[in-house]
DNA sequence: ACCCAGGGTCATA
DNA sequence: TATGACCATGGG
């Protein structure tokens, strides 16, 4: 567990040193909304798609709660329909808005104890637990565990990780592993999020890939 | 013309 | 518990 550590340490280290995580997409003043909106709608969906459909609600003056409430499910699914299951998005995102409209708003909900928010966002329709633990992290700034497909395919090829790949056996291990720390989370998952988009996907970057001495799959594919 | 993308939900065995 | 179907668009 020690030894799982210290290499979870290394890639940390490794990778903040070869990017820049501040050319994510999340940023320390990004408002919650625009978090929550993006954490619905990348949902089995390339991010590309999803700056699409967040320009379109901008565009059409509806980045706030009331606004996208007060629109038509029709309306909704026009404006995000780049990001795909344009309906089922639609629905998602009204669901979680009138939830945070009955709390009073973000600050209301975000001040609920960490495991009662976790609670009440997993048991909103819509929201599974990924979804639920980049909004802990990055809009409601909470020191939570994020796994995703990214993480599993590079802890992966590093040859670690528990036996199975279930998101509360993953969300556990990484979670007894890594700091409790919202600056080092918030950071770690931004930077597997953007060395994965850059590199893991394109095997002649391998190359220059910074943690291509420690891969154990070599070359294999993703 | 495929295949997949930072998931979630529901039905089936 | 564990697969599979479905949602549906855009880019490789």
């Amino acid at each position: 567990m020690e030894k799982e550590t210290d290499l979870l340490l290394e890639v940390h280290e490794r990778l903040l040193r070869q990017y820049d995580i501040d050319r994510w997409h999340w940023r320390a003043e990004t408002p919650p909304l625009d978090v929550c909106l993006g954490a619905i709608l990348v949902q089995h969906t390339a991010w590309s798609n999803v700056e699409k459909a967040i320009a379109n609600l901008r565009a059409a003056n509806s980045l706030s709660l009331e606004t996208l409430s007060a629109l038509s499910e029709e309306e909704l699914a026009l404006l995000v329909r780049p990001a795909g299951t344009p309906l089922t998005k639609a629905r998602r995102i009204q669901v979680f808005v009138n939830l945070v409209l009955g709390y009073g708003g973000f600050a209301k909900l975000f001040a609920l104890p960490d495991d009662e928010l976790r609670q009440v966002l997993l048991a909103t329709p819509g929201i599974g637990p990924e979804t639920a633990d980049v909004i802990l992290l990055y809009a409601a700034r909470k020191p939570a565990i994020v796994n995703d497909a990214y993480t599993i395919r590079l802890l992966r090829r590093l040859g670690t990780g528990p036996d199975g790949d279930r998101y509360d056996t993953w969300r556990a291990w990484l979670d007894a592993r890594l700091p409790d720390d919202l600056a080092f989370r918030w950071a770690n998952h931004a930077a597997i999020v953007v060395h994965c988009k850059e590199r893991c996907r394109v095997r002649p970057l391998c190359m220059e890939c910074p943690l291509t001495d420690i891969c154990t799959l070599g070359s294999q594919a993703v």
